[in-house]
DNA sequence: GCCCAGTGTCATTGATCTGTCACACAAGCG
DNA sequence: CGCTTGTGTGACAGATCAATGACACTGGGC
């Protein structure tokens, strides 16, 4: 999965410098400029999954950054976190009707702008927020029943994909064969053992690769588990 | 248009009588309660468009009523504003954690969460905001009743407006026909489940378009989504 | 009244999924 | 090796599920 990218516009040096470093250890992919009208042209040249703005920069105003953002048709719905110095309430009331998503006056701990803005692409891009399950080179993504191998799509029956779900929810670990029919099937499901094996054997064929080695592992006289590569 | 439908758990009296009229000048259609317990079980009555909740209150606390809210299906993904009289920043950031979606810290000005309030409806429910709806190549303008597909107005039924309007506010994700009723034809249906189909196939021959593919994804067994192209 | 669009239900059809079996194959062990 | 035990695989029939067309019923507009 890629990581979210972040446009950071921030002209006071030492603070950019500081979230630059905070953001990217939180996985994300920043981009930092001082200035707006830098910022806006890179906005256009790729499309950032969110925008962390300070209100008072060099060149455009922060405001007018948010505003032309929202013209523009590829950026108008890019999340837009505003910071300030300023605490009056109108300037926040101003920022979040101009469109900004949500709005944090300084002096701000760096942890709770990571909150807010973790919380902004929850909402926005579930994927990467952890409703995607990630094992290896494969991607689970329950709420739109959805499976990616190596980026691509895979198709799995609806049995296949709740194995596959169990598997990924527990990676590494050996399930018996009775275990994965409670997990599975259901508790109460009187299903042959061996039938597992033919999901199993499903499943497989429905992951498979060209050239990379089934994460699926066989343990013999114990049952199976996903590699967790 | 349906006023977004409000859920505000406040126990401080006066407070809550103020929010409450102040949300309803908004065109909210607002529920109020003291209580946490009562609030979880309003809110799985009748899934609100979003949850307006103080960390402080009688019975279940705040953010145990936060945690619930995200474990139960149908009241997963309603956002919630929390309000508190803390500052700590712990509180803050364990708030957003648990799966507040923003936070406020009392004394606060009414204006700023209504503002709060707006900038996330806008967001996630677009049409709400009498905003247009893009997924792909449909457009749903909420306010105009208008559907287009590759910039062409196509004719829908005011179930089916309302089942696209639905898969477009929530792109990519499934839903079980059950959900589909719940959210489309409203809580107390007693509507045979495959009913939803015949709406399925209506929308689906209504917004079809030469050359190009479905985007009503059926998912076996599990329900139906909107592809998020 | 008559027409019409919209709606919910049903039976039928076609596709997909599922559990089981038989047999081939592999691994461990004396 | 030969035997035992456990696993992979292809085939298949029955079960399950979704798509579809038809139909009856409603309520509004004329």
């Amino acid at each position: 999965m890629n990581a979210p990218r972040l446009l950071l516009v921030e002209d006071d040096p030492a603070l950019a410098e500081l979230l630059e470093f905070r953001f990217k250890s939180e996985g994300y992919a920043v981009t930092s400029t001082p200035d707006g009208d830098e910022a806006l042209l890179l906005a256009s040249e790729e499309v950032p999954d969110l925008v962390v703005l300070d209100w008072m920069i060099e060149g455009t105003s922060g405001i007018e950054v948010c505003r032309r953002l929202r013209k523009a048709k590829s950026t108008a719905h890019v999340p837009i976190v505003m910071l300030t110095a300023r605490g009056a309430e109108d300037d926040k009331i101003r920022g979040l009707e101009t469109g900004a998503d949500d709005y944090i006056t300084k002096p701000f701990s760096p942890r709770e702008l990571i909150a807010r803005v973790n919380a902004i692409l929850r909402r926005i891009r579930p994927a990467l927020a952890g409703e995607t399950i990630l094992v290896g080179d494969l991607s689970l993504d329950a709420t739109a029943h959805k499976v990616l191998r190596g980026g691509h799509a895979v198709q799995l029956g609806p049995t296949e994909f709740r194995l596959l779900k169990h598997f990924m929810e527990h990676p590494g670990r050996v399930f018996s064969r009775g275990q994965l029919l409670d997990a599975v099937w259901g508790n109460e499901s009187e299903i042959e053992l061996r039938t597992v094996d033919v999901h199993i054997r499903r499943l497989r064929k429905g992951i498979e690769l060209d050239g990379v080695a089934d994460p699926v592992r066989t343990v013999r006289s114990a049952g199976y588990s996903l590699e967790a590569v």
